[in-house]
DNA sequence: AACTGGCACTCGCACAAACGGAGTGCTAAA
DNA sequence: TTTAGCACTCCGTTTGTGCGAGTGCCAGTT
């Protein structure tokens, strides 16, 4: 791609700024009269129709004003995504709001997508921290009826996973704790790989639990990620793009196939890192359904510990100078809570 | 109001059941021609006419044909609440699913909110059986970092509720145990009264615990309602009365208001009977969001012991025919596998 | 008395034609 | 290199027209 002059820069930037408050094509007119340019409607029609042969922009019709490419938008949000800034305001309100709030994961979460949704007006996805290596910190099994146990089992990260189980035959509530008491004793801080390799003796029930109890684990540590917290889902109803039926049903239904929604969140962030914040701008052509949005999204968490990813889509004409500066910030936020969780033990 | 003729009846259900088909106002030829009867269009014209004087019928224009009036649907609904049934095969259909699934609340809500919206085609609601005496069975206190202690508490109907206390000092992970089996002890099957009456001696933690417990069981049966589960959100973007933008905004953000929904759900169904099914129509002129749409909502669960709500969303066009049965028939499997869960102990 | 056929009338809707405006590209002059 | 001017394009809106579906009513039929 060629490169752009300053001047060319500016009324880029300019444009699309513009397009993304007014969602109305922009002219050359409008453009020199509203902003004080010293520059004619021509000179600007020249420098335009520049940057429509570079790809930047586009023309709906033939004599209509100037719309910006994905490739624009690219431009755009590489140009600003270093310059934008959370008024530190809102950074407070923001920080606040965390710290007062109780301090479970699934308050932080709710509270995230809560923040991210209002702040952006898009739509909002934080997915839960997906843990990837864990220490067994306890086990408790709890008789409930007849054959059915309900086995509670604590991470060293705080993680808790709550299952109930089935046995093959009704065992006293005395013999459960016994199991308990002496799994404890022998797998407390060990890792997965560690416990893998165990076998245990006294009781032939031992050995059953021990394996249900790797089982959760391994499924703590294989889902792709955590559960995904939404909000904000009407928002994107109001903008004018989605007038039409379709758009929204389109972009709207990968919010009620969590399995789509994990499958994006992992891939488009899997080889990124924590801190780092991807732009995905018109579904990058894999997506069909979000040809029309953005994604902008971030990776949270400890690196090698727990990691999750929260993020907000929008319209591609969305309010990047505001959404990525909270994105970032959010998730740097989740970042430290999530860090000074695990670093307590 | 003045009651109608065999034939006046016949014929209202007959159109009101062509507009749910086809969205489309109903005029006298076509029902003439279409549907079998013997009568002449002009016939038909003066019995609408009548129809339509009565408040059951409306004309969107002079000139077009008949639509249902909320009086009118609820006339409709009213002459087939009772004759509507489920297809023994789809009734099997779905024992089968929830029989198959794994037996945990979390998962009979979902798998109850996936099978409203699709059979309904409207956005279904589900609300997790809100307990309403409960008894104590079982705490876990676990030490997890400094002065914060997970507590794993335990019903005797298998309800789970954990929650991370802050102590006002550290605490070893041994006068923790200490305090949780002595109160396992003292508190087994006892009911938030007779807790709160008690006073525990040997270690002040024990007294202070107890308090957190109460606080978390009362919390436990004050709540309006549970946890709500949600799906087919995206299917009433399809309806055609919804097509331009602000009616299903309006509608939707219901959902995103827990507490409004809770409300909603609260007010509607508290002094109806579990098993009983209600159907709001265009929002009972309570609700101004949902002047549009209906609500088919039934209680399910136990009386006095557990009761949750759901229900369906949809259009005032909704698929009664359809829908009333399948929330009828959920709420009897839902009222049927929390009963088995109850009783169990 | 109840039903039907016929008729005049009313609107909404779909389609076409006309219009205005915003914007463009190009050229020639500063 | 910039600017002013001009001819042109094409969209969105408005206006006009005809069609069709539907109605209400009345007079005639069963």
């Amino acid at each position: 791609m060629p490169t752009l002059s300053e001047r060319q820069k500016t009324l880029l930037m300019l444009i699309i700024r513009d397009y993304i408050d007014t969602a109305q094509p922009i002219g050359s007119k409008r453009l020199a009269e509203h902003y004080h340019i010293n520059l004619s409607s021509a000179t600007i029609r020249n420098e335009m129709a520049a940057l429509t042969e570079m790809g930047y922009l586009r023309q709906p019709h033939t004599s209509a004003g100037r719309v910006p490419t994905e490739e624009g938008y690219r431009y755009f949000v590489s140009e600003m995504m270093h310059s934008a800034q959370l008024p530190e305001a809102v950074q407070h309100t923001i920080s606040h709001q965390f710290y007062q709030s109780r301090p479970e994961l699934d308050q932080w979460m709710t509270l995230a997508a809560s923040i991210l949704a209002s702040q952006s007006q898009g739509v909002s996805v934080v997915a839960a921290p997906h843990v990837e290596s864990t220490k067994f910190k306890h086990v408790e099994l709890i008789s409930t009826q007849g054959r059915q146990v309900l086995m509670v089992l604590v991470m060293l990260g705080g993680e808790v996973s709550q299952q109930i189980l089935t046995l093959a035959e009704p065992v006293a509530q005395e013999r459960l704790s016994g199991a308990a008491t002496r799994l404890n004793g022998l797998l407390a801080g060990q890792t997965t790989q560690a416990i893998s390799s165990l076998t245990v003796r006294p009781d032939p029930l031992d050995q059953d639990i021990l394996l249900l109890i790797l089982q959760d684990m391994r499924r703590l540590t294989e889902k792709a990620s955590g559960e995904i917290y939404t909000d904000g889902l009407t928002n994107i109803l109001g903008e004018p793009e989605f007038s039409e039926v379709d758009g929204p049903r389109r972009a709207l239904k990968i919010f009620e196939e969590p399995a789509t929604l994990q499958d994006l969140l992992a891939k488009t962030t899997s080889n990124s890192n924590v801190g780092a914040l991807q732009v995905l701008i018109g579904g990058e052509g894999e997506y069909d359904d979000l040809r029309q949005c953005s994604l902008v999204i971030a990776r949270y968490g400890v690196p090698g510990m727990a990691t999750g990813v929260l993020g907000v889509l929008g319209p591609m004409r969305m309010a990047y100078s505001r959404t990525i500066p909270t994105v970032r910030f959010v998730a740097g936020l989740l970042s430290d809570l999530v860090s000074d969780n695990i670093s307590g033990e």
